[in-house]
DNA sequence: TAGATTGTTAATCGATTAACAATC
DNA sequence: TAGATTGTTAATCGATTAACAATC
């Protein structure tokens, strides 16, 4: 791509994987053309949020029409580089690492699962669906052998910042995180947190308190 | 509690079971006592953002010393509605519910998974950790014998949106929902999305695209 | 007391939404 | 053409941060 347009905001970035899965929808159902409006009807925004987003990366609607609904597919694709296959280091394989592997790999064929790790010998040279649990030390050489691009941190919270400072230590910039822990990272890394208990916590905010 | 403050924002909300994991640590380490800025210093976070939201529900510092960790604890468990048990139903015993309920029974204690659900004969009735596989069809019936309160949706995102409903019908208002699918849901129904598809999706935009 | 730190107001920053000219 | 819908500017709304008086 080369010029990285200035700067968009990670709230935006965060709708796109929303926009694409309506495209999937969308061709699904033979639809050749949506508008904005249409947009933010099945999807619950504002249309006028969703022309900015689009817009943010070029005109690629027709005035009057909408968007094709092929080449947003496309286009979105490419924005978020899933126009080429991603491989992504899992770090951790006990029950959520497990699930993950054979969850992630259903969805979406471009982002691959291609390493499993783990520290403990008993988990090492298990099998992961098709893939052999390695060695948390060796990150490094997967690291450039398979070309790892992304780390999902599936391990338990005291341990989820050595293997993080191993991720970034192995070249790795973009993490997910799953563990309940505050990680630090070094300037130009990416990291994403996502933890089921403090989703749950927050939740309970909101329950009716009697 | 009864009154309600002036509706707090869903991001204040969302920092408040960070505070909580911190205060454990803290916790932890015999810390008694600490100021909003060290709390920074530790979540990267500004400040006067943490002395701020902390205040939207009363003043519980103390000028020139900080905040009583204990008592920090103790009054975010009660906004949080974390005083209790929270009897969590979860559907889906796939691959990744199987993986939830083992995860968030460890993590914390109040917020429990009371009751499994799904659809497929083939599962019903099979364990899942201690609890027994129910047939989803019966969870009007449970909702009232285990008080749920919250529900977690692991189902594939085709059953997603029948599954919600089911839940809102049953009268659960606070929902988790792990199926990459856009829910349609009442007025008055809390509910989040998190879905590690998206989620990685939206990482794979900052990969560094040669 | 003097130093530290809260609670809160005001200033800033960023994100969402409304409105509309351009144009298919 | 007339109606529809984009792309974009301006207006609004909300969230974050700075600053500081109050006070422990």
């Amino acid at each position: 791509m080369g010029n990285k347009e200035l700067r968009i905001s990670p709230s935006v970035i965060r709708r796109l994987p929303v926009y694409l899965r309506l495209v999937q929808e969308l061709k699904e159902l033979s639809i050749a053309t949506i508008s904005s409006q249409e947009m933010g009807d099945r999807l619950d925004l504002n249309p006028a949020q969703i022309r900015k987003d689009l817009a943010s990366f070029g005109e690629f609607g027709r005035k009057g029409v909408g968007y094709n609904v092929a080449y947003l597919d496309w286009k979105l694709r490419q924005i978020l580089n899933l126009d080429r296959q991603i491989n992504v280091a899992l770090i951790g394989a006990g029950h959520l690492g497990i699930a993950l592997s054979n969850y992630a790999r259903f969805q979406s064929e471009r982002i691959k699962i291609t390493a499993v790790f783990d520290r403990d010998p008993q988990k090492i040279g298990q099998k992961v669906g098709s893939l052999t649990v390695a060695d948390a030390q060796d990150l490094p050489l997967y690291r450039q052998k398979y070309n790892l691009q992304m780390g999902i941190i599936a391990v338990p919270a005291s341990a989820a910042q050595e293997v993080c400072d191993e991720l970034v230590a192995a070249g790795i910039k973009v993490i997910l995180n799953f563990a309940p822990a505050n990680l630090r990272i070094p300037k130009g890394v990416h990291l994403r947190n996502t933890d089921v208990t403090t989703e749950l916590q927050a939740l309970a905010y909101y329950l009716e308190n009697e």
